[in-house]
DNA sequence: AGCGCGAACGCCCTCTGCTGGCGACCT
DNA sequence: AAGGTCGCCAGCAGAGGGCGTTCGCGCT
């Protein structure tokens, strides 16, 4: 031992030894507390015992270490320098050292061991070991030794007793003397087997956590396991923050800053850091035999249990119970709130208590509840009009408020219909426009298909049965908005038609509304050049709904609001207005006639 | 002095759970 | 087209089990 200052542990109490002022080695016992930094260099030059001031009622105190400049340790390495690669210090044991310069004064508490107390004939100088018998302090210094007297014949490695030897030379031979009753197992000590017996037999765990229920067969993994209530965290990584309760933990760790990735996948050679990322990946390749973790509360199937934990965390756990907008009920999590809701898909759920109106959409029903309150929230803030719909707002202001305004330029359309030679901007319109052609679908189908998203009308226009189109298609497009009321209808001399306004008359007005150039008639459908009156395709209950339609390509804009004004006037005969367009729309534009309700005003736009 | 046992040190492994990126699909 | 949702997957850390090896000490 000579001059060593080494640290050893026994379970109750650490002990320091140290280069005494007279020369000779003394020992301190002291007990770990969890801000303890325990050494094992040697060659202390600077040894100061100052009383601690935690008072905790036993007499404690600070030991300050300070370690020479030269910071050598028995190996002739140098102590500040220690490898964190390095983990001879052992997990269980005192954590290493951090290397920083800074930190060679150590601070350690100190408080007498009780035994100390205890007189014994013979008291080893070293260590507070004490014995009533010579001949066993006697064998007890021996510990203190460095010296290896029995020598492995094979690897040349020395052993304080003849027992170690032994059992070091039995790892050599394979020899295996202590074999397991209850298996196949056996050990090189006895010790061995009594431990394998406790883990896989027995089961007995003596030693007991007194946080929790955690119990151990091992002390050591006792001690580990206190880390996780402590949060003691010794094991400090020299590249990041990152700090590990155990070497192993940190040996794993470092592999994010060396990149090493020792496991390597046989299939596709793919190669992580963790064993068990490695057998995770193995499962993609084998098909036929991956686990299938089944949703007890829905049909979805997980690769991994973790991943159905997410499953059922975000999909049928909620903190409050999910209300449908449309119906009202309360579904406790958002699967059953998603399984609900397809069963409104394209269902009118959100319907006026004043009027019949009816809409797939709440926002929409909120803006026809405007008309009931006599609402128009969107003011010009350029004259005194005001509107019910942003987007009426928008185009009142491109139209009379805007001198730079310049209408959007019609876009081409790309995708031509076979049948009818019709053109469409987008392919998937087209697609549904095909419908229309097919004769094998059913007029639900065909219903259907004008419904999704366009929700196309057949109008009467000057005699001709024409398809009433969205904005969207129409050269308008960029006029509209997610509420576009503007809709853009094509009359049979090619001409195209945008609705101003969708205007319910009262029930069997046969009035037919028309409008000519220089002026607003109200007359018969017998139609000038100037005036065609449209009737819906749908009218199938006898009642004459007229669309209004303005034609003239000579109406100036003033004539359109003119027309606008004459009609309002016509409103207060009116019960309610009608609009509704599809929400699911995903261009947005689409505005369905409701042709029961409504007389259409149009206006040319193609001029 | 030798033996036998228990404890300690040290290493490696597996299981578990959380996080975040990605891509397919949906709205 | 853009944003949201959700399963798949890799990465990584926490916790604990198991065992090889060595040491210390009581007993004979």
């Amino acid at each position: 031992m000579g001059e060593e200052c080494a640290e050893a542990s026994s379970g109750e109490a650490t002990y320091i030894t140290m280069p005494r002022a007279d020369g000779q080695d003394g020992t301190i016992a002291m007990e770990a507390t969890d801000d303890v930094i325990l050494n094992a260099g040697d060659g202390y030059q600077t040894v100061t015992i100052v009383p601690s001031e935690t008072g905790t009622g036993e007499v404690s105190y600070v030991l300050i270490v300070q370690q020479p400049e030269d910071g050598k340790d028995k190996d002739g390495d140098d102590a500040n320098l220690s490898n964190v690669y390095d983990f001879d210090e052992g997990e269980e044991g005192a954590p290493p050292e951090s290397g920083d310069e800074e930190d060679k004064a150590k601070i350690i508490k100190i408080v007498p061991k009780k035994s100390q107390t205890v007189t014994q004939a013979h008291m080893c100088n070293y260590c507070n070991y004490t014995s009533p018998k010579r001949y066993l302090l006697s064998r007890h210094m021996k510990s203190h030794s460095e010296e290896r007297p029995h020598k492995c014949s094979v690897c040349e490695r020395g052993f304080k007793t003849l027992a170690s030897l032994q059992n070091h030379v039995n790892t050599h031979t394979g020899t295996k003397p202590h074999r397991c009753k209850f298996c196949d197992s056996a050990f090189t000590t006895s010790g061995e087997l009594v431990r394998h017996v406790r883990y896989k037999h027995t089961h007995e765990k003596p030693h007991h956590c007194t946080e929790c229920d955690y119990s151990s067969v091992e002390l050591s993994k006792l001690k580990r396991h206190m880390r996780c209530h402590t949060g003691e965290r010794p094991y400090q990584c020299p590249h990041c923050t990152y700090a590990s309760p155990d070497t192993f933990k940190l040996k794993r760790h470092l592999r994010i800053h060396t990149g090493e990735k020792p496991y390597e996948c046989d299939v596709c050679h793919a190669r992580f850091t963790q064993s068990n990322s490695l057998k995770a990946h193995r499962l993609i390749h084998t098909a036929g035999d991956k686990p299938i973790f089944q949703c007890e509360l829905c049909p979805t199937t997980c690769g991994r249990k973790t991943d159905l934990r997410i499953h059922v965390q975000k999909l049928h756990t909620s903190d409050k119970p999910l209300k449908c907008k449309r119906c009202g009920k309360s579904y406790p999590d958002r699967y059953s709130f998603k399984v609900h809701n397809k069963t409104h898909e394209g269902e009118k759920c959100f319907k006026c208590d004043l009027c019949p109106y009816a809409s797939i959409s709440q926002r929409h029903l909120e803006s026809h509840m405007l008309i009931h309150t006599d609402q128009k929230p969107f003011q010009c803030d350029q004259c005194d009009q005001a509107f019910r719909q942003k987007q009426l707002l928008k185009r009142h202001q491109n139209l009379y408020h805007n001198p730079n305004y310049v209408p959007p330029t019609p876009k081409e359309k790309t995708h031509e219909c076979p049948e009818c030679g019709r053109a469409f901007r987008h392919k998937g319109n087209l697609i549904r426009h095909m419908a229309v052609h097919d004769p094998e679908s059913s007029a639900q189908e065909k219903a259907l298909a004008l419904k999704l998203g366009r929700q196309k009308k057949i109008q009467i226009i000057d005699g001709q049965q024409v398809e009433v189109m969205p904005a969207d298609e129409t050269d308008e497009e960029e006029e509209e908005d997610e509420d576009g009321e503007m809709m853009a209808v094509e009359g049979q001399d090619g001409q195209q038609y945008v609705v101003l306004e969708v205007i319910q008359l009262q029930d069997g007005n046969d009035t037919t509304m028309a409008v000519v150039p220089d002026d607003i008639v109200v007359s018969g459908t017998d139609g000038t050049e100037a005036v065609n009156a449209i009737e819906s395709a749908d009218g199938a209950s006898g009642e004459t709904r007229i669309i209004q339609t303005l034609k003239t390509r000579k109406l100036t804009r003033r004539d359109a609001q003119a027309i606008k004004k004459k009609l309002e006037a016509q409103k207060d005969m009116e019960n309610c207005f009608g609009f509704d367009d599809d929400e699911d729309d995903e261009e947005g534009a689409s505005s369905e006639i409701e042709s029961k309700e409504s007389l259409k005003l149009l206006e040319t736009i193609n001029e």
